[in-house]
DNA sequence: GAATCTTCCCTAGCGATCATAGGCATAAAT
DNA sequence: ATTTATGCCTATGATCGCTAGGGAAGATTC
C-alpha cells in the first residue's frame, strides 16, 4: 500500500492481503469480485480491497500454488474466474495466521496492550 | 523487509516499525542501539530490528518532525545520537496506534478471531 | 435497438518499507 | 597491540499495495 502520510482508512496492512484472500476462500471457491466484497463486508467496511491490489495478489497466490483457478459463470451470468484453496494454500493460511497472531501479540506487548495506552489525541 | 517466503520469525510487520520506535521513546529519549534492544526485549524476542531498518527509520521520523535528536554520550561512554519524541511525534503515535487497533480488529474479524480458527498445521 | 450501466478481468508504473550487506570510528578488554 | 563491542551509516534489491489506466460482455433504460 502506498501509505500516504497518514494512511487513509481502508488501506490494508502490508503483507496481510494474501492471508485475507486465503481465509476468504476457506468458505468455498469464489471469484475476484466476490472476494473483495466478502473482505469488505466481513471487516465491517474497515478494509477496502482495490482491484489493482486484488488481481496481482490472486495471480501471485496462484503462482505459488496456494490457489487454483478455473473459468466459470458468475451469479450475475458473467464470465468469471473462480479461485479455490489448494492443500498447500490451506497450510500456508495456517502458517500465515500463526505468524499474524505472534506478530500482533508482540506488537501489542510494546504498545502496552490494554494496560498502558499512550496519550489520547488532543 | 524482504519477506522471504515464508517470512522468518522476527521480521517486522510492514508499516509498524515507525510506531514501535515512537512508542519506545515515550519512556524517554534513547539512542538507536537502546531502541533496538528495548523493542526486542519488550516483545519477548518475537521481534528483531535490523540496523539497516532502524537507522533509515530514525532519519525518516526525524525528517517528518516526529523525532528530534542530539549527540551525546552513551552508558558505555561512546558517542551516540539520542532521539526524543516531539509533540508532533506524540500525536502521530496516538494516530498510528488508533489505526493499528482498527486494522487488527478488522483483520481478526476476517480470521474469525477466537471462535473459528482454520486448521492447525499438520 | 442504441446507449448506458454494471460486472468482471487485467496491466504498467510508482512510492514506501524493510532486509541484506557492506563500511567506519572509537572505547574497552585481552 | 590486537581484538571485541558499541554505535552510526548507506546503497541496493525485493515485495507489496495503490493509482490509473484499459477492455469485454451482460443487463438496463430509453
Amino acid at each position: 500500500m502506498v501509505l500516504k502520510r497518514p494512511p487513509e482508512a481502508g488501506e490494508i496492512l502490508q503483507g496481510t492481503l494474501d492471508m485475507l484472500i486465503l481465509r476468504t476462500l476457506v468458505m468455498g471457491p469464489a471469484h475476484g469480485h466476490t472476494i473483495t466484497q466478502v473482505i469488505e463486508h466481513t471487516s465491517e467496511n474497515a478494509l477496502e480491497v482495490e482491484q489493482g491490489s486484488l488481481y496481482p495478489a490472486l495471480h501471485r497466490l496462484e503462482d505459488r500454488g496456494w490457489l487454483a483457478s478455473e473459468w466459470g459463470v458468475s451469479e450475475n451470468n458473467r464470465k468469471a474466474k473462480f479461485y479455490r484453496l489448494t492443500p498447500k494454500g490451506r497450510r500456508e493460511l495456517a502458517a500465515a495466521t500463526g505468524r499474524w497472531r505472534k506478530m500482533t501479540r508482540a506488537i501489542d506487548l510494546i504498545l502496552g496492550a490494554e494496560t498502558e495506552k499512550p496519550e489520547v489525541l488532543p
